[in-house]
RNA sequence: GCUCAUAUAGCUCAGCGGUAGAGCACUUGCUUGGUAAGUAAGAGGUCACCGGUUCAAGUCCGGUUAUGAGCUCCA
């Protein structure tokens, strides 16, 4: 038969050779360090005969593919083996591997504490030293229950159960021990092929994700081909600690929580500033594509959610306010909104429309209020109140396109001026539970989807992920480590318009429904400043930092002139302030730092004599000493920079 | 919401049945010092909340609330 490579060249081997044949055919360093083989695209095990002729491509450990192989063997070989010669009595789940790393869920009669882990990785490392190499047995159905019977692994006995295959159950054991697991494959020809790894932590998770089943233990881990990228993703994880935007955030003061207001914002003086930088920043950027801003109630009577539907699905999500009867005369129920669609509606539905006002554009800062289950609350992150960048147009259908594309424009423009350079879009289309017609439906999509091609930008398609009104594109940024913060979004709705009577008089005197798009640039302020304190460490750009520039004097004698300073910058708009305090200059200059100020200006003798400034920021120890009324200049530039 | 963990001074944490501790921050002295911590002293706590065990409870046991890590949601 014959064997095509991956560089086209084709080999000539007997049928029902295996991978390992192949690799031993190319040679015996590939042979040595092959994991697995991929035919005609499928990942097999080196043993595995191949019958016909194929692409083959052999999988070493710096693929991918081979990582992630090695990852598989070692949470189901090895740290399943482990786990079960510690504890004979915990049940085995199941163990995939994840983005870094891989998991394994296990029922354990007692509870594990975190510090079982050392001994558990001291097992598994036992037991990759014994180098063992690993066996695949094909089972019937019958004879891999009869296996996991008398092991009594209820939790792989269900899964044979419920799969439809009748037989080839691969179960592998490695020689020597009488452990097995069933397992879709393939793994590792033998353990030497482990590379070095790290077990992380300990959670509970449902059997099979629902939470109606019961929670087992999960043990997470990372594993990578050596030492050195071990260490180095240990390294990036630490990095994503420093930056956590929850430390930072009390480190320079800007916000606090607390138990009387859970996942509600205490937002302090710089933060505050922070907060109305970046809402000063998105209202020009707004008026700049036409957008109307406009401000609707916070507490709405449920009448109004009923009529858009919330009432109905998102009750659980709404925070709900009684009046007190004993006090008021009526009795009413409302709720705090948690969305401001249906109140946009309300204002557009004021006064005829025709379709010459169309598209009209509506944008809020909406603060909207939503129960969020009390485990899904992360910081700025995840918080029950919170406020969108929220906007809501209503065009004709055929507007959709040109919305589209208008409003990628804002984003993709917001998104580099705050610093972001990437960003990836996501389209969701229709779900199986949904509003509206095919056709409508294929109209929006195609309108989405074309929209984006012509801009020339790449999107994935997230088949049957769309909201139940519309589909919709989620813009999802990356951050300086590499991290996806998913912010932007825009939905097609054509429920809503519908369902609470908004309405235009077209070109032919008749009355017609518009489409309502739902689009947020940020998603919420909340986040978005968590998302930028994380992606800056807290070194924000210097038209966003709530203090720009701190003079600090050397010797009190000094006091008057950085007084002038303060004055100058404090003039022309500068957030400034003096740190005139009987403290060492270095002392100083690391409370600053520390605080993430851009830019210190040091003052002391030599600069009153000469009037310049010795000006050092941020992140750097270099210092420069420039003429004060340079330094001047070159501050206020910077700080224009976006306006 | 579920599982596990955590809750001690403004912050970071130690203490784990017998008079509440450290470092930093804060206040007051001394110090006027050239770019990430000068120095001494002082002040600071219903040990999250409610209940139980005990002669005696930050300390042990329940419960509540909040936070953290996951899960599940959400987008």
């Amino acid at each position: 038969m014959k064997i095509t490579l991956p560089d086209r060249s084709v080999r000539k081997l007997e049928v029902g050779s295996n991978g390992l044949d192949i690799a031993n055919d190319i040679g015996p360093g590939l042979a040595k360090a092959a994991l697995a083989v991929s035919v005609n695209g499928i990942q097999k095990d080196l043993c595995d005969p191949i019958n016909e002729d194929s692409d083959v491509s052999i999988i070493t450990i710096d693929s991918d593919e081979g990582l992630e192989i090695m990852r598989h063997t070692l949470t189901a070989q090895v740290l399943a083996r482990a786990v079960k010669n510690l504890y004979p009595d915990a049940k085995l789940a199941i163990g995939p591997t994840i983005k870094d790393g891989f998991y394994y869920d296990f029922e354990f009669v007692k509870p594990i504490a975190p510090n079982d882990l050392e001994k558990i990785e001291k097992e598994m490392q036992k037991i990759i030293n014994s180098k063992s190499a690993i066996i695949k047995k094909l089972h019937s159905k019958k004879d891999a229950l009869k296996v996991f019977s008398s092991n009594a692994e209820p939790y792989k006995e269900s899964i044979i159960n419920e799969s439809e295959q009748e037989d080839n159950f691969q179960l592998y054991y490695q020689e020597n021990d009488e452990f097995v697991d069933l397992c879709r494959g393939p793994h590792l020809p033998s353990l030497k092929h482990i590379g070095a790894f790290k077990l992380t932590k300990l959670a509970g998770a449902y059997w099979k994700g629902d939470s109606k089943n019961k929670m087992l233990t999960r043990i997470y881990g990372t594993a990578w081909k050596n030492e050195k990228d071990l260490n180095a993703y240990l390294e990036s994880i630490e990095e994503a600690e420093k930056r956590d935007h929850r430390k930072i955030g009390k480190e320079m003061n800007l916000f606090h929580f607390q138990e009387e207001a859970p996942g509600m914002v205490f937002w302090h003086p710089d933060g505050w500033t922070v907060y109305r930088l970046l809402q000063d920043f998105m209202r020009d950027k707004l008026r700049e594509f036409d957008y109307q801003e406009i401000n609707t109630p916070l507490v709405v009577d449920r009448k109004l959610w009923e009529a858009s539907g919330h009432w109905d699905k998102y009750r659980e999500n709404m925070f709900i306010t009684e009046i007190d009867e004993e006090h008021a005369n009526e009795k009413r129920t409302n709720a705090l909104k948690p969305m401001n669609c249906p109140c946009h509606v309300q204002v557009y539905n004021q006064g005829l429309k025709s379709y010459r006002d169309l598209p009209v554009r509506y944008a809020e800062f909406g603060s909207c209020h939503r129960y969020e289950a009390s485990g899904t609350m992360h910081g700025l992150m995840r918080v029950r109140g919170f406020t969108q960048d929220d906007g809501h147009i209503f065009c004709t259908e055929e507007q959709i396109e040109s919305e589209t594309k208008l409003f990628i424009e804002l984003l993709s423009q917001t998104y580099r001026d705050l610093g972001f350079k990437n960003f990836d879009i996501k389209l969701s289309t229709r779900p199986e539970i949904r509003v509206g017609s095919d056709e409508v439906w294929d109209k929006a999509e195609n309108a989405l989807e074309s929209a984006i091609k012509k801009l020339n930008l790449p999107f994935e398609i997230q088949e049957g992920d769309g909201a139940f009104y519309g589909p919709k594109l989620d813009f999802v940024l990356t951050d300086a480590i590499g991290r996806e913060w998913q912010c932007g979004t825009f939905q097609a709705d054509f429920n809503l318009p519908e369902r609470l009577d908004a309405e235009y008089v077209g070109e032919d005197g008749k009355k017609h429904m518009p489409v309502m798009i739902h689009r947020a640039v940020l998603g919420s302020f909340e986040r978005f400043i968590g998302v930028l304190i994380e992606n800056y460490s807290g070194k924000l750009p210097f038209w966003l930092a709530p203090v720009q520039v701190i003079v600090a004097t050397i010797i009190s004698d000094v006091d008057d002139y950085a007084e002038e300073i303060i004055h100058s910058l404090e003039e022309t708009g500068i957030r400034c302030d003096s740190d005139l305090r009987n403290e060492k200059i270095s002392y100083k200059v690391r409370e600053h730092s520390s605080k993430k100020v851009p830019i210190i200006l040091v003052v002391g003798k030599n600069e009153k004599n000469d009037r310049t400034v010795s000006i050092r920021r941020i992140g750097s120890n270099n210092t420069e000493m420039l003429d004060f009324k340079i330094a001047l200049k070159q501050i206020n530039e910077e700080n224009n920079i976006l306006s």
